[in-house]
DNA sequence: TTGAATAACATTGCACACAATTTAATTGCG
DNA sequence: CGCAATTAAATTGTGTGCAATGTTATTCAA
């Protein structure tokens, strides 16, 4: 029978430890969309902000926050960014001029049709089917849902 | 019949995006960490890196990276700070000067002691069983293998 | 109505990630 | 042996993430 300072060894070993396995394996895929966003121009965050908007347009940077679980700190500079390149526009609100409205450019629009090709990209890098696929972003998600609990 | 251009708008969709998944689950999951971490005066990276050294002392650097799937660009400044805080020392190699062996201090040793409650407390916040996790773990190192390849 | 509280975004500073380049040491091939 | 190729770290520059703080606008309660 393993002692508790055995449990807490076998704990910490870094194959052992989902977050491990999350922090590495994003990173991976991260630079599997590299090749493929270099020639959108977008880095992968900006390709995360752009998914949202091609989804739902106008939104706030708030709003923006709240899809992509990050802050204005974050949001601030690389919308910036995506302004600079011609790609949206950051509109503050005329009855709230605290808010800043996100929308998107025509060219930010034609993206899409260039982005189109990457998720089945993506697919075949992960070597993964499609049902395993789905079933693992489902239990990923929920792992996410009760951590930010 | 859905479309190719339903199709392609579907895998758009962010959450139906592995990747996100990955991506914000791995941001959450740090976020989690990051009160557990400050007691021991580590970022989380900080804390990959001495989870390896704990495991195996006296690594290189490229093998350190090896193992955390991270490149000296990101290491080196990494490990200089691990150093100031005196829980490693950074020692180039008599026998092939290019070599760096990074070695645990008393310190960093020591620190492993503070650090054995911090998975139960990963494990309780993610609400996941035990066999779940490990399952959830294995699937997601399985496709960070295939990534990579 | 007014002043405190709150909200939305921006700014600053620090620590990653990573591409690209540099520096220095070692290897290996002719 | 001599020198090109390779290897190991370090450096530089850009773009995140995020805590902490600042700024400005709005809301709400006395």
């Amino acid at each position: 029978m393993p002692s508790n300072a055995t449990t807490a060894n076998a704990m910490l070993e870094l194959d052992n430890q989902l977050c491990f396995a999350l922090y590495s394996t994003s990173l991976a895929m991260t630079r599997v969309y590299k090749p493929l966003l270099d020639e959108l121009g977008l880095t992968y965050p900006q390709y995360l902000a752009m998914l949202v908007l091609w989804e739902q347009d106008g939104l706030m940077v708030s709003e923006l926050g709240t899809r992509l679980y990050l802050d204005s700190g974050t949001l601030t500079p690389l919308l910036k960014r995506l302004e600079s390149f011609g790609f949206i526009t950051r509109i503050r609100a005329v009855e709230d001029e605290r808010r800043v409205y996100i929308t998107l450019s025509a060219a930010g629009r034609k993206l899409k049709t260039q982005a189109a090709k990457i998720p089945g990209c993506i697919l075949s890098a992960s070597q993964c089917s499609i049902p395993e696929l789905v079933a693992l972003t489902q239990q990923v998600q929920a792992l996410r849902e009760r951590l930010v609990a």
